[in-house]
This record gives structure tokens, C-alpha cells and sequence, in this order.
DNA sequence: GCCCAGGTATAAA
DNA sequence: TTTATACATGGG
């Protein structure tokens, strides 16, 4: 099977799935294609310069995959609007083009962000297939992305068990907000970011990167973009090739973006700086 | 075996 | 308000 799920410029396929927004993927060495999972859905996908094609997986679904991974938004614009005038941001546009924001749902990225902190993308990765194997249903050689019904059946013990550790009663404590009520979608739909992230935070353990995180790659709140996954790139790019961007000027203009909350930019890049060595 | 991770809660300054 | 630590665990 090969169906065409799309064509067109500014998406790359593994540049989209490798950026740190979703951790239930695998890549095949060989043959370059990729196998994404969402929720009960799974397909393999492979990209030939502009064309991206379904290989495996439901014909059905192609409508969702589109909608996953917002092929239909221009991101030329989108990309231009962001780099305007700003040369942080024209260096992580360049740096990898084809990053598309996902729409991941809300539950399964709000717990995979939540299984994130202070955790490496393997680890996190592993964890999220453990949850899945333990809670989610089986789907025949794979399992679904477990449902807050479902992984209400676990306590902090058995999430410790899976080896969350001190992430286990961050866990317990969204799943029972979550399945308390007021996180469906057009309940999260008609709050402003501010709103939303506040709600979020009411969460043991969902912080300001977790919440916007969740806010990015699920929500599609394009606003707090910059945030996360392009400042990554660039923080990446800085290290690892290209003109190297001191960790100084990367500070002043998270400054310059974040205008109010720069205390919060200057935090996380801390981090990323302690992260990727860069400065002193 | 050691190091450390797509942070957050909490204490201390 | 800002800055420093503890945290559980296992992938590399």
C-alpha cells in the first residue's frame, strides 16, 4: 500500500516527529520510514522530497493524520511571521525548516510531558510504551495510548513499579483531575493561553515548560511557540555547528520575547545551557 | 559503574 | 522575587 497523505513544501517528515514533541514513533533504519502512533491509530509513513506517503496503515485515517500533523496550515507564512526581525528565530527557522507543530491529543500529551521532566528522550520514550503496554489497550502487536479511564486503574505503587518514579504521583493527580471533568476539547478550546496554562499548573507537577508543551503540541497555540521547540533548535544549532550563538545574546533576546516573564526564559535557558554546555 | 535527563516543588537566600 | 537542591530511574 501506498497512499499519498500529502505534498507540498515546508513539511518534513522527521524533522516534525524528531523535535521532541511526540515520543511514540519509530524510525526503520532501513528503509527510512517511519511508524507514528496516536492514540489507537498507528501508520508508517515515508516522505520523497515533497511527497509524503501512508504506506501502512488505514485508509480511513488519512483525514486524522492530516489534521495530526497540520499539514494544511501554511507554515511559509507562519515561518516568515516568526523570523521577522528576529535573528534567533531566522536561525532556528533555517536550521530545520520542515518542523510542523503536531496536533497530538490532549491526554496523551499532557502525560507524556508530565513522564518528560528531568528525563531523557529514550527513557521517555520507554516509559510511554511501558504505560501503553500496561494500560492501553491492545491493538495486535501494539498498544493504544491508555485513556484517563484506563489509567485510572493505576496507583502511585504500580506507576512506580513501571519505574515513573517520583513522576508517579504527578500521574495520579492529573488522571483524577482530568477524569473529574472541565479538560474536554471545547472546554480547552474556549480558554485564552493565560487561562489555559493556569489550569494546567493547577496540576501536581505540570509546570510552565509542561503546560506549554501540551499547549504547543497538542493545542495548537501558536502564541507560546517560541517557547519550546525553536529555541531548542537554536540552542542545538548553537552547539552543534553553524556560528556559535553565546549564550548571552540567546538570553537577551528570550528577554526581548518573553517582555514580563523573562525571568522564566532566563530559567530555562539555564537549563539548556547547563544542558548543552554552552557559556559558562 | 557513572552520568545525567525536553522540570518541578520546595526551601533558602 | 530570585536562586539552589532533591527527586527516582535506567538509557547510553
Amino acid at each position: 500500500m501506498k497512499q499519498i497523505l500529502w505534498s507540498g513544501a515546508d513539511f518534513s517528515l522527521s524533522q516534525t516527529l524528531e523535535s521532541g514533541q511526540c515520543f511514540r514513533f519509530e524510525k526503520d533504519a532501513g528503509t527510512g520510514a517511519y511508524t507514528a502512533f496516536a492514540g489507537d491509530r498507528a501508520g508508517v509513513f515515508m516522505q520523497e522530497g515533497p511527497d509524503v506517503f501512508l504506506c501502512k496503515g488505514r485508509v480511513e485515517d488519512i483525514p486524522f493524520w492530516r489534521q495530526y500533523f497540520d499539514l494544511e496550515r501554511d507554515y511559509g507564512t507562519l515561518k516568515e511571521r516568526l523570523a521577522a526581525g528576529d535573528a534567533v528565530m531566522a536561525e532556528a527557522v533555517s536550521f530545520a525548516p520542515g518542523i510542523h507543530l503536531l496536533r497530538q491529543e490532549f491526554f496523551e500529551t499532557l502525560i507524556s510531558f508530565i513522564l518528560s521532566q528531568n528525563n531523557h528522550i529514550p527513557r521517555i520514550r520507554g516509559l510511554a510504551a511501558r504505560l501503553c503496554a500496561e494500560y492501553g489497550k491492545e491493538m495486535g502487536g501494539w498498544s493504544a495510548f491508555p485513556t484517563p479511564e484506563e489509567l485510572a486503574r493505576a496507583d502511585e505503587a504500580s506507576l512506580r513499579r513501571l519505574g515513573c518514579g517520583f513522576r508517579a504521583v504527578y500521574l495520579v493527580d492529573a488522571v483524577k483531575k482530568v477524569c473529574a471533568g472541565g479538560y474536554a476539547a471545547e472546554e480547552l478550546e474556549r480558554l485564552g493561553t493565560e487561562e489555559l496554562r493556569a489550569r494546567f499548573m493547577e496540576i501536581k507537577g505540570v509546570g510552565r515548560k509542561v503546560a506549554d508543551c501540551v499547549m504547543l503540541f497538542s493545542l495548537g497555540r501558536y502564541e507560546v511557540f517560541p517557547a519550546d521547540v525553536w529555541i531548542r533548535r537554536v540552542m542545538e544549532a548553537a552547539y552543534f555547528g553553524g556560528e556559535p550563538l553565546s549564550l548571552r545574546a540567546l538570553q537577551e533576546t528570550a528577554a526581548a520575547r518573553f517582555g514580563k516573564d523573562a525571568g522564566f526564559a532566563q530559567q530555562y535557558l539555564f537549563h539548556y545551557g547547563r544542558m548543552k554546555k554552552i557559556g559558562k
